[in-house]
DNA sequence: CGCGACACTTGACAGTTGTCAAGACAAAGT
DNA sequence: ACTTTGTCTTGACAACTGTCAAGTGTCGCG
């Protein structure tokens, strides 16, 4: 009997334990929102509450903290945007394919998801100055480097050539790419998702060693 | 008499205009350094008042608004530092040694100045939410664009070779690479200096087309 | 000397912020 | 039916913010 108890206990503490972390989420997602929409400076919990059915007491009560608060949200909409690419690298079958793939993609989350890549700039850039974010935001710049890196080895294996750069570097290259352009489309320019998707696959392809040099090297 | 009355009068009124300058570039020092510190989010104008001589209240004496001050001093700080590849520029008679002079100069600054452009890539970030930032921040970013084409059209007439990308791109690159050295030099990596005076170079050659490739089509 | 302009300080204002304690309410368990 | 537990609201707190009005001292000029 007493085991029925325990099970049935464990059930409800499980059942909780999801209502909370859905809980969470949900309101991760009104904290993402105002936050991509206001930024991380004009931004106060009761703003985000606003933007949720609830109020603004309730976030104390799913989050310890301003900073937890943020920096679960950030994690979790990155979490989901590391994986963007991960698509047209298992597809693609040439480099060419890769290449271009790569840039169209780029240029789609650009063009989609805009408010959410600023909100991620700023919040790198609040790392730089509160403690509290550092390690968050070094860990999701990690993982963004892997990612790029991902699809510079990918494209290498396809077109046969090694990269002539560091995984830093190649990182580098994209994010003031995407950031530049992240600028321009903001600032209403209809031509920067354009523009992204053409420079995407030169600075890939700047990334290797010049097909002529390899020829002359090899032949 | 009314004639040197005026004189004496523009001689003095001159003399408050100078000092009122003055002034305002002194306690833009102060608004400058403790940004640096601290960061936009976090910095009041009471904090600023405190890293200067003076109490709260003179801010309001000399700068109408928050907005009209921290726009003053950091268009006073980047209207420095647009000049600050001037030099090689002019001096360099090789491709080669602007080159690498431009990488050294790089390095050299970030080392120097990483504090101030922390605070210069945190105030870009803040005008895309904030109207009252974008018109400097656009101005700026703009000179600092004109300011790398202004390297590489030097380096492609020492070189004799025209260049393959477009002022924007080149500057996302230069502003790519210089940002993620920024980020790994404040975290502490001593390395990070060394790395993006060795990298600047290979970016400065990759906005040209490769020289066996040139070579391959002029003879 | 006395007057007025200038430079600066002080103190207050209204509003906002993160945080938290006290309580309301409903559902579940006993 | 009573208690417990989890969930959420309300209202308050102290601290902090940008702003500004009133006041103080100082200096040069007539």
């Amino acid at each position: 009997m007493t085991e029925v108890k325990e099970q049935n206990r464990d059930r409800v503490a499980r059942r909780q334990v999801d209502k909370f972390a859905e809980r969470r989420a949900q309101l991760a997602v009104a904290a993402l929102q105002t936050l991509a929409e206001l930024g991380y400076a004009r931004t106060s919990l009761r703003d985000i509450a606003q933007n949720s059915e609830f109020s603004h007491g309730v976030l104390h009560y799913y989050f310890s903290d301003k900073f937890e608060l943020i920096t679960f949200c950030v994690r979790q909409c990155k979490t989901e945007c590391v994986t963007h690419y991960d698509h047209i690298v298992a597809t693609a079958r040439t480099a060419d394919e890769l290449k271009y793939g790569f840039g169209a993609a780029m240029a789609g989350t650009l063009r989609k998801d805009a408010p959410m890549h600023r909100l991620w700039y700023d919040l790198r850039n609040q790392s730089q100055f509160e403690e509290a974010f550092r390690a968050t935001a070094r860990e999701i710049d990690q993982s963004l480097e892997d990612m790029i890196w991902h699809v510079v080895t990918r494209f290498a294996e396809l077109s046969q050539t090694p990269p002539a750069v560091t995984p830093a570097l190649a990182y580098a290259m994209f994010d003031g790419l995407f950031q530049h352009a992240l600028i321009k489309h903001l600032a209403g320019d209809p031509a920067a998702a354009r523009e992204l998707e053409a420079n995407v696959p030169r600075v890939l392809d700047s990334l290797f060693p010049c097909p002529p040099f390899q020829a002359a090297v090899g032949g």
